[in-house]
DNA sequence: CGCGTTTATGTAATCGATTACATTGCCAAT
DNA sequence: ATTGGCAATGTAATCGATTACATAAACGCG
């Protein structure tokens, strides 16, 4: 019951036609006669005939699959741009591929391989801390114009990305901690040499500066996006002589242990500390207190790249969309935000 | 700069060997004299020569990738199982690609059709939940002994599988529960149907029947495994007459759920109610209060998925290993569990 | 009617590797 | 010297599609 799969041969032999033309019939329908097409159609039916995929990517000198390049894929957040992209390809004739940059299974291999040995077409990365080794190595190959970032990006590569407005979401978030009364802003930050560290941090000090806020060196907590990171700036921030009264995270991962962190050291938030997080990953609106924070469009980040993505693919001209997509933010307030506490010289 | 990349006949043709030879240099360099090794290995430098996957995998009849089927990719628990996966794959032959169920532009694919389309060599599923007619179609294309799972199994299909030992988790669980001394125990249990949630209920039952625990009806409640399955419960435990002092849950975002839940009705964990969750998720220890939960080595359970389909694909007997292999699975305790309140009797 | 054009289809080369089978040369055993 | 065996390599078929080019039939138009 178990035969060889039926080839392309075999239905050009049941449908008494040349090979040539169930490949049209396939591929261009409306290059063959409606009665073949039937004839084709039916041959198909009983041959239960599937084309191999390996076969035609050989011919077409391609590769049929796309690789999705993460810096982390245990982080929830990005399986979620991981889920935005696959949906994109789920009915395209693209494979999505992933593969994990903090992998240490990785670390000898060039990126560009991947493209070297016809395993895939393009490539989105979310990781925008690819070395200049491999930037280079992509323009030497001639592989640069099939690469789309989402979320984060290459700074002064000219490779098209999709991000998010992280400069208004910051923006947003030290505007709220204002209106709430809030002037001593602390803000906690993503890791050494990130692009999304870096334009978060821009965008609180420009804000800080515009609404005249008091800046303080060590207001600025140097983090990673992680857990353990907002624990550790929990410390941090408890034993500062002049305390801040708010704290603006770079992720809710880094907020949510802020939060804990402070708990541990009996700081309460809101009452003690206002914090904001960014993402509004799903555990946001759960976390104790629920967590005020800056919504990404994580789903729609990965679309819109793997949109651009497949574009490109298509031969579509390079310079057709901008090279920078920005995707909406937005601020979500929840209960980790709250006004200062009356300073204690009024209150006294 | 760009030209056409190399072929095997390019790289024989500078060593002055026939593509036989190079072939065999590359994939069975014992069958070829060392001084030809080398003028091939000199040819393939000068040459800049990758060898086409595509081409081979048309020749070997293979694919050269793997499927991984996730129920829903933007779940943390699964992407670390993912990572697991893609990290043993690193250095193999083969791709890892991903697919979710839950999209609704998988809704009319069989999932069968990704084998009979050449796209993949073997498949490890995360979804136990995969429809009779699915499992039928795997059996009658006779793809069905190179697929494997992982984390869930499909119930009484001979397929081998990786997976924690729920019912021990489970169990730890409520024998923590009662070692701290709480008799009335409730149980949130994962979505219907699913294999986890049978497992774990089972065991539940089971348990608390060995220890002697009152049951009741009411204290076992439908969850699905997400946050806000877990603060619904909430809500129904708060109404109960006869209420439950612990509530042990199939995930940790149920706990994580139920918790916020319980807060909002005003119950305290753990004074008023301990919570135990499962997974042990990054969050978990981070949770307010932080979560006593039974940790699953997910990254194991997906390294040793890997490991197994493997050895399928390289034609391993299949008896060599048992059917299911068990990964160890641990109590964690942290502040969300403890002593039950003195009864309300006893105190006045 | 005759010629150019269009439409439908067939023939066979091609993509780049692997591998069955053939060949060659060498060495040892008889 | 002959023969058998083995090691190293070459020749060419093969995997299953796509597509350039060729061919044949049909059609339009003066």
């Amino acid at each position: 019951m178990n035969q060889k799969p039926a080839t392309i041969q075999d239905v050009a032999r049941a449908a008494g036609v040349s090979t040539a033309t169930v490949s049209r019939a396939l591929s261009a329908p409306e290059r063959v006669s409606e009665k073949t097409r039937e004839q084709v159609a039916e041959a198909i039916r009983a041959t239960g005939y599937r084309l191999n995929k390996a076969a035609r990517n050989l011919r077409k000198q391609q590769a049929g699959a796309v690789l999705v390049l993460a810096p982390n894929l245990g982080n929830p957040f990005f399986s979620q741009i991981l889920a935005g992209i696959s949906a994109r390809f789920a009915d395209s004739d693209y494979s999505v591929l992933v593969a994990d940059t903090s992998l240490p299974e990785q670390e000898g291999k060039r990126l560009v391989d991947y493209f070297l040995d016809s395993r895939i077409d393009g490539m989105i990365s979310l990781d925008g801390g690819l070395t200049t080794d491999q930037i280079a190595d992509f323009e030497q190959n001639g592989v640069a114009d099939r690469i789309v970032f989402a979320c984060e990006w290459v700074q002064d590569a000219p490779y098209p990305s999709v991000r998010s407005d992280n400069g208004h979401g910051a923006r947003l978030a030290i505007r709220h901690l204002y209106d709430l009364g809030h002037r001593k802003i602390a803000h906690v930050t993503g890791p050494k040499g990130n692009v999304l560290t870096r334009a978060r941090r821009e965008a609180v000090l420009a804000e800080r500066q515009a609404l005249g806020l008091p800046m303080q060196e060590d207001w600025i907590i140097r983090g990673d996006f992680s857990l353990e990171s907002g624990e550790a700036a929990a410390s941090q921030i408890a034993a500062m002589p002049d305390r801040p009264t708010a704290v603006f995270c770079a992720s809710d991962m880094v907020a949510i242990g802020l939060v804990s962190g402070l708990r541990k050291v009996g700081l309460q938030v809101p009452e003690d500390i206002s914090v904001v997080g960014f993402d509004d990953v799903e555990m946001a609106g759960f976390a104790a207190p629920p967590l005020t924070t800056i919504r990404q469009d994580r789903r729609q980040l990965g679309t819109r790249a793997a949109e651009r993505l497949l574009h490109r693919l298509k031969g579509k001209p390079v310079d057709a969309c901008p090279q920078i997509e920005l995707v909406d933010i937005e601020l979500v307030t929840r209960a980790s935000t709250a006004a200062p506490a009356t300073a204690p010289l009024e209150r006294a």
